[in-house]
RNA sequence: CGGGGUGUAGUGUAACGGCUAACAUUCCUGUUUUGGGAACAGGCGACUCCGGGUUCGAAUCCCGGCGCCCCGACCA
């Protein structure tokens, strides 16, 4: 993509109402803008990130036998009274309308009745399970107060995956499953270092519910980590009785600040037996299904990164979400630089690699440089009249202080291979 | 929902109760420039969040509302 048909523009100036860093460079350098508190819109840059992630969970969920489908943002007072969740003494964010002939809606918060509601019209059989249906959508919560940029909002995007099995061991078969999907998903976002399962409450059916938690001074909630057996305790069930149970030393364990990037948890029966979710087994016997609950919130997850992976310059975006793999700078208005920049434009286009290029004309060096800083895509290179002198064009990664000058067979060849 | 802070061109800031609300940046015109947010010249852009009040006079003081940020409570 040309820099010059990119409407969205960085801005020198944090802005004066958002404190938190993560808002601060996904404003100042176009991904995201604010449309209220809590509430942001996706920018073309943010929106190549947010489906970077997307991809990388659709895989991981795809893997481990999830299927995708859409669930209504629209949702009807008779589902959510079945589990006694329509009332707003019970639920305090719920978003809701009315339709012209007087009929309540609410806006999806969460995503357990729609599927139980959808799936019992489904489900008849022992057959019939197990199923893993889920979907990415937006979800819209009233918070009384949201916060940190895009952390905690009121309108989100997430996924969400619900586990439909037949017992409780095929049900555990599965949350074993899908907590290393989640592993694998926050390694590939580039976060795994720093991303720790958590032991969390676990409502009534289970002891523990499994957070995935970043550790960064962004987060709001305090965790205890294990840094060795990499595993962490949520402050909520942080006790001595719990710490020994999972066979962890209280010495052992370092307090933290951390943000809630991901959760599963066991429903048991909780939403199957009000909506009345059954199935027939061998012996034709009725049994009520067993559900697991999977979430993930993408733009949580992107504010995360840019909280984690950024330094003083800006945004350091990690290979497998950047929204371009390469950004390609040109320097100076002679022809024959122009000309030369155009056709690796072109290269690298022809070879699948994703390209952002600065092909903006009368904008100083600096200016560029900055920008690209700013942006953060993992690779640089400089067109120039000196890069032509030297014999090609420099690259730099944003992680790296100086670049190197390299033809364009070896630049290509590099990005290639690491684009895997 | 309690507490604190704050609201002025697109953005970031300034302005003692008193001149036409200033500066920087963005943007537009032109000249010059091109390896770390270039230089010069000119120009556009503001019912000072909204509503009341005090005053000869309010961006400035007072009251009410709303927005935004932070702390706390809440968080399937």
């Amino acid at each position: 993509m040309k820099q010059s048909k990119l409407f969205t523009k960085t801005k020198k100036e944090s802005p004066a109402d958002e404190v938190s860093l993560n808002a601060e460079l996904l404003i100042r350098a176009g991904f995201i803008s604010k449309e209220m508190a809590g509430v942001y819109s996706y920018l073309p840059l943010g929106l190549r990130v947010v489906k970077k992630i997307e991809n990388i969970i659709r895989e991981e969920m795809d893997n481990i036998g999830g299927t995708e489908m859409r669930t209504s943002v629209f949702q009807t007072k008779e589902v959510w009274e079945k589990s006694n969740r329509w009332d707003d003494e019970v639920v305090d964010v719920w978003f809701k309308t009315k339709l012209k002939n007087g009929g309540e809606i609410g806006l999806s918060f969460t995503n357990e009745e729609a599927y139980s509601d959808i799936l019992k019209q489904y489900i008849n059989s022992y057959k019939d399970l197990p199923v893993y249906p889920y979907d990415f959508k937006s979800i819209f919560r009233n918070e009384t107060r949201s916060k940190s940029g895009i952390l905690r909002g009121r309108e989100f995007y997430w996924k969400a995956l619900y586990s439909f099995s037949r017992d409780e061991s095929e049900h555990n078969e599965f949350y074993e499953k899908a907590k290393q999907a989640y592993k694998n998903i926050f390694q590939k976002v580039g976060i795994g270092h720093l991303t720790y399962m958590t032991f969390a409450s676990g409502g009534s059916f289970s002891k523990f519910s499994h957070e995935f938690q970043t550790i960064t001074g962004a987060g709001e909630d305090l965790i205890y980590v294990d840094p060795n057996k990499g595993i962490a305790i949520n402050k909520e069930v942080y006790n001595d009785e719990v710490i020994e149970s999972l066979g962890l030393k209280k010495e052992d364990l370092v307090e933290n600040k951390a943000v809630e990037v991901g959760n599963i948890f066991s429903l048991g029966t909780k939403f199957s037996a009000p909506f009345d979710l059954k199935y027939k087994d061998e012996n034709g016997e009725e049994k009520l299904v067993i559900m697991g609950s999977y979430g993930i919130g993408l733009g949580r997850l992107m504010g995360t990164v840019v909280e984690v992976l950024s330094d003083d310059k800006g945004i350091i975006w990690p290979e497998s979400i950047a929204p371009f793999k390469v950004h390609l700078l040109v320097l100076g208005s002679d022809e024959n630089i122009k000309n030369s920049a155009e056709d690796l434009y072109n290269n690298l286009k022809e070879k699948g690699i994703e390209v952002l290029f600065d092909d903006r004309a009368d904008l100083s060096a600096g200016e560029k440089f900055a920008d690209s800083d700013l942006i953060g895509i993992p690779y640089r290179v400089v067109v120039s009249k000196r890069s032509l002198a030297d014999g090609g064009f420099e690259m730099k990664k944003r992680t790296e202080q100086n670049g190197k000058i390299i033809t364009k067979e070896k630049l290509i060849d590099v990005l290639l291979e690491t684009n895997r």
